[in-house]
DNA sequence: GAAAATAATGAGTTTGAATCATTATGCCCG
DNA sequence: CGGGCATAATGATTCAAACTCATTATTTTC
């Protein structure tokens, strides 16, 4: 007598689908295979006799059914949401401090957006930014001075931390639509040896072009710096040099045609973002919330940002 | 990162508690283990870090979790069961002939409220009591005259036809609170020997105490019969013999005080119902439906059942 | 205080959901 | 039109969650 074929995870298997629009992008979110999901369907609709998607279309189009089941998530799954919210606040776990560590300077176009999103959720909880960049903010959640940290690529494991995937996003070359360089498809890291690269007055180390790019192919270009994006973009849309920036950062400065974009390397460059907690954190409730949030509204909002 | 440890199988689970008032009870509702239920509820605990129901009480009582989870269940299995039903709909399975053939005289007392609950949920359903109670209904849903039979016992394996079981129910002797069997706990065979039996004028086949009970026994009572459940309780009433029927007939008559009920046999006359469908029918959404909430319907409203 | 109900526990088993490896399909573009 | 790319389907295999079984612990009842 099995009742319900129906659980939560398709629901959930819906809802990614909507928003990625085919199947292996969802998948990605869900941290499932694309097999998976495929399996997952089949099951379904073998189940309810009807078809829920249509799969050769880009984005999948729902079918009523589809559509319907799409409604029930929508409607349900905040609900599960709301509760298992207010059951953390039950088992004393609705409060504390959520300190966050950041490296890199465009982590706060989408860190505050998040944070705005998430505060009203956990009215208990004392969010913050730990201010003034830190080089390697690793230590500071060891020693419990964060709660968590935002940090590039995959660091080794440590015994006191874990690591949660934020995202991947891929951060591009920038230039004068008049440029010379804008006339390739995507640029080498050659082509940035006789150019000026403007940069945030930062490290190498914390500049994706630089530390996933250039230095590794020896090539060391003139720098200049500024503080703030909208200067960096000033001085390309002038002509004084190219700079390279997340994708997300200039989405309206290309649509104006100040400026233009190119991959930098043939499939472009791809940085990943993780979330380091103590493991102890990573079960805090409210702290896993932060980190799903974050990750479920950059992987929506964000330009040119995938699934890790 | 498993997201949902929820799924709404615990839901389910949730409510089954609620209404059963214990694991164990609640397990036999869900056709599982207590096992399983003890195991589930302690895995929900663990993850939530707080106790849901407290279990050695009865019936058990939830905590301030538990019933925020309960809340939910209650909230969100509903919408689950809409949408399903809409989902059959859209699928061409939302309406069809449901043409439920039955044996017994008393099953009318729960069948007119389960069909006057099934209704409003599936409108396009032809809903029917093939009347005139058959001796045995198989054939009729063998050959596709009916879509539904209830029957007294598990019946051996028909390859057309597939049985679901619906409830066990007692069914209880009833006299006359002067009457000289009304000083023991319980009735044996035997004691009906000297007595005339009052019954429903069908065959012995189709009364719970001859065929369960005198019949094994050899035991063959003076018998009168009467149409009516009424008119049975009312001789009983007078003294003018005892009657055996269904536990659930009788609630009022017992309270005011008319007749009294003892079991018959140790441990009570024990009879199980069960829904015969085609195969085929097994599979469609309304008459899966159907057996479903005339079960439960059952379960919760009928004095001295309990779940298969 | 014994018997009956009920719940907990841990080991063992089953099942279903995932992955893996591969094949199929559709689409774009030279 | 055919090769290449993105995406989906498929079937075998793996794996782990969820269940059952057998037993023990606890509580209730008489």
């Amino acid at each position: 007598m099995p009742q319900p074929v129906l659980e939560l995870r398709h629901l959930e298997t819906l809802l990614a689908l909507d928003e990625c629009g085919n199947l292996s992008k969802a998948a990605a979110r869900l941290y499932l295979t694309q097999s998976a999901l495929s399996h997952q369907l089949k099951a379904l609709e073998r189940h309810y006799g009807t078809i829920l998607l249509v799969k050769n279309v880009r984005p999948v189009r729902f079918t009523a059914a589809g559509t319907r089941l799409l409604d029930l998530a929508r409607s349900v799954l905040p609900q599960v949401a709301d509760a298992e919210r207010e059951l953390a606040r039950l088992a004393g776990g609705g409060g504390g401090p959520l300190r966050v560590a950041v490296q890199c300077h465009n982590c706060f176009d989408w860190l505050m957006p998040a944070m705005d999103a998430f505060r009203p959720l956990w009215p208990g909880v004392e969010l913050d930014i730990i201010s003034g960049f830190v080089a390697d903010p690793l230590p500071l959640v060891e020693r419990a001075d964060a709660e968590l940290a935002v940090v590039h690529d995959e660091p080794p494991a440590r015994p006191l931390l874990s690591f949660s995937p934020l995202f991947r996003y891929e951060s591009v070359a920038l230039m004068s639509p008049t440029h010379p360089l804008a006339a390739k498809p995507w640029l080498e890291a050659a082509d940035f040896q006789d150019q000026t690269l403007i940069t945030y007055p930062v490290p190498d180390e914390m500049l994706d072009v630089m530390k996933h790019c250039l230095v590794p192919a020896g090539v060391n270009p003139r720098r200049r710096t500024a503080e703030l994006t909208v200067a960096i973009l000033q001085l390309v849309a002038s002509g004084r040099g190219i700079a390279a920036l997340p994708a997300w950062t200039i989405g309206h400065y290309i649509a104006r045609g100040y400026v233009v974009s190119r991959p930098i390397g043939r499939g472009g460059l791809r940085c990943d973002l993780y979330a380091a907690t103590r493991r102890a954190g990573a079960e805090v409730a409210y702290i896993r919330e932060f980190i799903t949030l974050t990750r479920s509204l950059c992987l929506t909002e964000l330009q040119g940002v995938s699934a890790l």
